[in-house]
RNA sequence: GCGCCAGUAGCUCAGUUGGAUAGAGCAACGGAUUUCUAAUCCGUGGGUCAGGGGUUCAAAUCCCUUCUGGCGUACCA
């Protein structure tokens, strides 16, 4: 925000010195408070096309920001780098568009209304989500919520694999436990079925509606019956628990719909006609080492079925003919082998390739005690979705899950996460919420409130530690808008602790409300109210609430 | 073997896409409560940014290479 602005007076004053320039300098925010609020290393690219050194570069574009008026100070340093400061007034003008935004502030329409699609979680519909799926939830429906803020026109999406062999096997597991209640026995239970409790449940919940009648149809009615029961049980649980997480999606995608309406054959035939399939070994194959992929790989198996592969085509098909800008994949890290032949199929069914993008999430350590949680699917000691947010609770779950950046390995302190203090990230950015609301309330039992208050007054904020704070706030626009960008929500995070963490140090030192200085408390409730709404907005943008009262 | 991701303080992680002297929190130690919420704050110590080379005014950041860890490399999904 500040950025730009310095920025466009940079060029004007560029332009006004009838100097050569290219645009590509950088505007900065030192790391060392003595360099001053900004710099810019402008003199430094422009010097050689000049025919200047730096220095004396520089110097000529500091005596035109002298004459500035918002800013303070405009000074050369080292090797020719510009450092600003800018004026209190100035600080204080911004402050007020903050307040005026109120839980807008940081909305912007940088994203030009571009259509996303943000497919995540998409878990297999074979059982309860998983700690990971929690992870691809939190970080899909929070990245969803930034990129609206800023401006995109996103939408989530859920892949359902509902077809296929393991819904097959899912359904010979349901029958296995229907035949036990119904005493027979069935001996040791196969490897490959699935051995989770919830299979019984489920098996039990179908005799219920039906009792023994389903040993009276045929096999294959019997198992349809009982695959698409599992389904819609199983996606039904999937949901509740994405709910109970904050997180919906605008459309749920069926794979067996994608069958069903031909979308497969019609990907097939795309392929065939781009002539980049063929025939060998009695299988049908893509020529995906044409486009980038290490071999060809299997559309169509011998036995005539096609492979997993050839619905993905066909699902990603949709996705293309559907007019989206941007389409963003959220996958796990055992999948990045199978992107390049998709993207392979894309080019060949002549769609723009770079539209699609990949986010690998790492997978996730669960630790108690310093301990690492073991979990293994064989053991069925999986921690659902459901166990880890009755444990440590929605916020503390999501505010973990994007904490950190994508593509890194993740370890989640469970003990950590339920704990209920300042070691614990997310207590302490909404006791800040919680606290500023606490004191804005005082202030109204001692009748000051913001209804009279003069902007004038805000020349009372010259404390350094205020105007920082003020500083850091003007920063968030432009962090949302790289945290689009750069799909990496976990900067919000990291953004939100370090302002919760000066308003913490901000309140030990400093009083707000004094009865016996009324505009000085009004003016410090002003900054604080500002604060408030910025922790507001970015919690509710990570999707956890912003108590006000804890 | 080949490919992808990661390697920053004892631990968990940031680092504004190449900027000036690399930052937080936890853990350790010492302090603060007649005060708007102590779920808080103040102070102290802690680094060969995995190693080596290169690119340039400038590298934790970009390129090459070695090492370590995770994952992938099916006519499975």
């Amino acid at each position: 925000m500040v950025k730009t602005k310095i920025r466009k007076d940079i060029l004007s004053i560029l332009e006004s010195l009838n100097f050569k320039y290219n645009d590509k300098f950088t505007v900065e925010i030192p790391n060392v408070i003595e360099h001053g609020d900004f710099s810019t290393n402008v003199a430094m690219l422009n010097a050689k096309q000049n025919r200047e050194k730096p220095q004396i570069l520089a110097e000529r574009i500091v005596e035109s920001f002298r004459k500035k008026k918002d800013y303070k100070s405009a000074e050369v340093a080292g090797p020719g780098f510009i450092n600003f400061k800018m004026s209190n007034n100035f600080y204080h003008k911004m402050l007020t568009r903050i307040i005026k935004s109120g839980e807008d502030f940081g909305r912007s329409p940088h994203g030009q209304g571009k259509k996303v699609l943000l497919e995540f979680v998409s878990a297999n519909p074979t059982g309860p989500l998983n700690v990971v799926s929690a992870r691809a939830a939190a970080y899909g429906d929070t990245l969803f919520r930034i990129m609206n803020f800023v401006g995109y026109h996103a939408f989530r999406e859920f892949y359902i694999n509902d077809a296929g062999n393991q819904v097959e096997i899912l359904a010979e597991s349901i029958e296995l436990r229907y035949r036990e209640l119904h005493g027979e026995r069935i001996g040791e239970f196969p490897l490959e079925a699935y051995h989770g409790e919830y299979v019984k449940e489920l098996a039990n919940k179908l005799n219920l509606v039906e009792g023994p009648k389903l040993f009276h149809v045929s096999e294959k009615d019997r198992l349809e019956r009982m695959m698409n029961f599992a389904l819609d049980e199983i996606n039904k649980m999937q949901m509740d628990s994405l709910e109970r997480f904050g997180v919906q999606f605008e459309n749920w995608m069926s794979e067996k719909k994608l069958r069903q309406e031909g979308i497969l054959e019609e990907a097939l035939s795309y392929l065939a006609e781009a002539k980049c399939t063929y025939e060998s070994d009695d299988a049908i194959w893509f020529y995906s080492s044409r486009f980038g992929d290490e071999k060809d790989r299997v559309l169509i198996k011998s036995d005539g079925n096609p492979t997993y592969f050839v619905p993905d085509i066909a699902y990603h098909l949709t996705k293309f003919q559907r007019g989206f800008d941007i389409i963003i994949d959220v996958l796990g890290p055992d999948h990045h082998g199978y992107v390049p032949r998709l993207k392979a199929a894309i080019q060949a069914l002549g769609y723009d390739v770079n539209k699609l993008e990949i986010v690998y999430l790492q997978h996730i350590n669960l630790f108690e005690s310093g301990q690492q949680v073991k979990m293994s699917k064989r053991a069925g000691n999986i921690i659902t979705m459901d166990e880890l947010i009755d444990y440590v609770g929605k916020d503390a779950a999501r505010y973990f899950f994007i904490d950190r950046k994508p593509n890194a390995h993740l370890n989640f302190d469970l003990q950590l996460a339920k704990k209920q203090s300042s070691d614990n990230p997310v207590y302490y950015c909404q006791y800040a919420h919680a606290r500023i609301n606490s004191i804005i309330k005082k202030a109204k039992q001692e009748k000051i409130t913001l209804k009279d208050f003069d902007i004038r007054s805000l020349k009372k904020l010259d404390k350094e530690d205020e105007l920082r704070i003020i500083k850091h706030m003007l920063n968030f626009p432009a962090i949302l808008i790289t945290i689009a960008e750069t799909r990496e929500p976990h900067r919000l995070a990291t953004f939100v602790l370090e302002l919760a963490g000066m308003f913490h140090k901000y309140y030990a030192k400093y009083q707000v409300v004094n009865p016996a200085h009324r505009e000085l408390s009004q003016t410090r409730l002003y900054l604080i109210t500002a604060i408030m709404n910025i922790i507001a907005t970015s919690l509710n943008l990570m999707g956890i609430s912003a108590p006000k009262k804890m």
